[in-house]
This record gives structure tokens, C-alpha cells and sequence, in this order.
DNA sequence: TCGACTTTGTGCAGGAGTTCACAAGCCGTT
DNA sequence: AACGGCTTGTGAACTCCTGCACAAAGTCGA
């Protein structure tokens, strides 16, 4: 067992700030909302949020905003709310996102073009540092100013540009392989959207996003209130 | 308030398969992968799958997949399994896909234009019935069979294609807005592919994708693992 | 300095979802 | 017909998450 001190993003000032190991995974992934809220905020000129401001910007409610941020310490002042400037610090700081995380893409059809011309990426700390694709006519197609290269040249492009997230927008027949070359290469962190279950190592973290998984969900629902009996009403406000 | 009464899919033909009222949200989520492991399986010519097999298709426990059908009804047969046939079409009609919906969809930018090409959601039963587009330069341009048009078109458009699903891939500042003209030509159910939070009525569903969000929560898993001393060892295969 | 006011941080109760473990039930064989 | 072997469906315990309600702690004005 290594001593845990990690060198960048110091060591937590004092002990309390410990808490950040052990984050429930559903505030994890709410932190990345608040993140976007109080850059909002913050490009609107605003130094000061309350709970419930933020909690109204995030879309949730301002008890469950503020014992997401209890996890991480206490930034708040009572009385006054927390400094957008301090918060959105600490919150990229617990989200690994001060150090500029290199990104691969792999499979560039369709979705994967969109995904290399996504400027949501580069503005929240993630730079794309290599497209990848099968297809040998592909390869050397320049998109947003990066050369398609083979997905032969993965192993090289990952290990030299320290790629630390794989991202993998194939068909679902060629992503378990992509996905144990990039396991291979040393990523630990993938995020599919090929809809396909990838089978990988236990230290390996794999998040999915299947867009028509999303459309059905909403088709169940539209399908509930259809035949709910349209108890017509409750048009009350949502956050 | 228009009237939302739709015929087919009639009301449950036995009391107890009146449970589907009921499913719990977190199961609906599933539902929909192990429709996709399903079809996979009955491609490859598979009759009867068990709970174990089927489970393992999908990603999850058998548990958690015989609790997750077992809020539909008593699809199985012990000893044996479930024929992948009946299932496949129980999934389907909890999941409202018996009906083929249309989807209109906003923004035709770089994801846009992926989402408009994507075949997976024709393949599941929905037909993107319309594109629209703020930007007159774009409106009239084919793509995927359709033409753009132009948002204004969106209320008669939606209600003439008989829409039942939108789906917002424009900028964040226009979101809110689109939003507005979908709820206000009747649609009930929305997929936000902008990083804005969406003001609706109550009884308007919903759903996000922050492709962002996405990473960032790998990002902070990284960041755990690498902080957390690399007690390498754990490789243990992963469903 | 004091008191009124505001907002955070959290203990606690309730709810939702997961996992275990096993009775109930079906099939093929003897 | 009875039995042994499988697999489903589910009660029950447990973990995780949510939301309420309030004490703790800060600000501001007098």
C-alpha cells in the first residue's frame, strides 16, 4: 500500500477535506451539473450564490445541493452562500479536472465526427488528442485539426499522448476489440456509445450512453400517460 | 390541453399484467438493454434464453434481471427460461414500441446531423419525422430523406407529423426557447442534448445527456484510482 | 456589543433499489 | 407416477439516496 499523497492538486489542506474519497456516486455525478451552473453564473458577473440559487440553476433542490457539497468539505459561508469562484475551483479540483485530461476517440462515422467537433469537450478540460477509425479510406481525413490515424497506431498514440479516457463511437461489432485495445494500452476509463455491454478488466471503468435506451425511456412514459386516464391538472412548475 | 387519448395498445388484457403501471424507473432504464440483448440473440437464431445467459447479454445479475421482468408479469418458465420471442414483444409493449413514434428533431448542428443519420432509432422503433433548424442558410437542406425546416414551421409541423418525442441538439442559450414550442405544440416528452436545464410543466417529461458530465465522471474515477494507491492486482472479469 | 436575520451543514426518518437465498414450479427420465 | 435437476419468481435484509427540519454560525444594522 502506497502512501496516498498524490503530487499535483496538493494534499488536502487538513483533514476534513479527506471526504472526497468517498463521494456517492450519484453526487459525483451531479457536481458536473453544479460545475456548469456556476460557470453560468460566473460569466454572468455573479461572485456569490446561495443553495438555492445554485440549486435552481442545477435543477435540483437546494437540501440535496447542499449535502452534495458536505462531501467535499465546507465552502459555504452561513448566513452569506458560496463564492463561485472558490466552489467551482474546489469542485474541478474533487472531479480531476485541473490536470487537462487527453481524450481518444475511436470510430469516426456519423457520431464520431460530432463528437470530435464537440467544443463541449475542449471548454471543460478535456483536450481530444487522437481520432482512431478501421477504415483505411478514413484514415488521414483531417478533422478539427486532427488527422484520422488507424486504429493499428492505438497502442503508440495512447502510450505517447498520455491518453487517459478512450471514447469509443463504433458500430457495436468492432467495440469489445476496441475496447481491449485500449484496455491494452493502458486506458482506464472508457465511455460507450456503441450499444454493445463491453467486458473489461475489474480496475477499468466504463460508463454507457445509449441514445435509443433515451428514447425509449421517454416512450415508456408517453406511453404511461396516455393510458393513465389524462387526469389533467398538475402543471405546476418544475425546476 | 389538447386531448391526449391515443386507441391501440389497449388496456392490459389480464388483471395482473397491470403491474407495468408500476415499474420502477430504475427497471425501465434496463428494460430497454435487455431489449437490445434480446434482439442480438434472436439474430443468432437463439429460441430460449435463461436468466443467467440473458443477464450476462445485458450487463447486470440474474437477480436483478428476474426482479426487473418480474414487474411485467410471468413471462418464464421454471426449469427452462424465457422464449426470447415472447419477451422480446412483452419489453416492447411495456415500453410503448409497439406503436411507432415520431421524433422531431431541433438543432441541426455537428450532433444534430449525427443524431438525423443515426440509424439505431429506426431500427427501434422510431421515426425521426422532422428536422428543424433556427438557421435559414440550413433550412431546405437534405438530409437522411428529410429537408430542414425552420423552427417557426415546429407547432404545425409537430402536429400534423403527429409528433410524440422531441429532441433538443442546439446550443445552450436557444434550448430553453425550443423547449417552449415543443411543449406548447403538445409534446409530452423531450431529450435535451444541450447543457441547459429546462423549465416545464409538470406533466412533461424530461431527459438529459451531457456528454461532458459524462467524462467528467470518468475524470473523477481517475482521479481516484490514481490517488488512491495503484494496489494493482484486481483484474477480475467484469460481466 | 447585541439581537434579528439569513443561510449553511447535518442528524434522522422514509423511500427506492439491490442482493441473497429459497420455496414454488416445470421438464425429462426412470 | 414419482423423482431429481433446473430455473423462475419473490420475501426479506441491506445499502444507498433523498428530503425534512433545525441547530450552528455567520452578517448587518443599531
Amino acid at each position: 500500500m502506497t502512501d496516498q499523497r498524490d503530487p499535483e492538486s496538493g494534499p488536502a489542506r487538513d483533514p476534513k477535506a479527506d471526504r472526497w474519497r468517498t463521494v456517492p456516486e450519484a453526487t459525483v455525478a451531479r457536481l458536473a451539473v453544479y460545475l456548469r451552473a456556476l460557470t453560468t453564473l460566473a460569466d454572468q458577473g455573479i461572485v456569490t450564490v446561495s443553495s438555492d440559487e445554485l440549486a435552481t440553476a442545477a435543477g435540483v433542490n437546494s437540501a440535496k445541493l447542499r449535502k452534495d457539497l458536505s462531501h467535499l468539505g465546507s465552502y459555504g459561508t452561513r448566513g452569506v452562500g458560496y463564492e463561485v469562484g472558490i466552489l467551482t475551483e474546489e469542485i474541478s479540483r474533487v472531479l480531476g479536472l485541473t490536470q487537462h485530461r487527453a481524450v481518444a476517440l475511436v470510430g469516426i462515422g456519423n457520431l464520431g465526427h460530432a463528437l470530435a467537433g464537440y467544443g463541449g469537450f475542449a471548454s471543460r478540460g478535456f483536450r481530444i488528442a487522437a481520432l482512431f477509425d478501421a477504415d483505411p479510406t478514413r484514415v488521414g481525413e483531417p478533422i478539427a485539426g486532427l488527422r484520422v490515424r488507424h486504429v493499428s497506431d492505438l497502442g503508440e498514440v495512447v502510450r505517447t499522448e498520455a491518453v487517459s479516457i478512450g471514447v469509443i463511437a463504433t458500430p457495436a461489432g468492432a467495440a469489445q476489440d476496441v475496447c481491449d485495445r485500449l484496455v491494452a494500452a493502458g486506458v482506464t476509463s472508457i465511455l460507450n456509445f456503441a450499444p454493445a455491454v463491453l467486458s473489461v478488466p475489474g480496475n477499468v471503468d466504463v460508463r454507457k450512453v445509449d441514445l435509443a435506451v433515451e428514447l425509449q425511456i421517454l416512450s415508456f412514459h408517453e406511453q404511461r400517460k396516455a393510458s393513465a386516464g389524462g387526469s389533467a391538472g398538475n402543471l405546476e412548475e418544475v425546476g
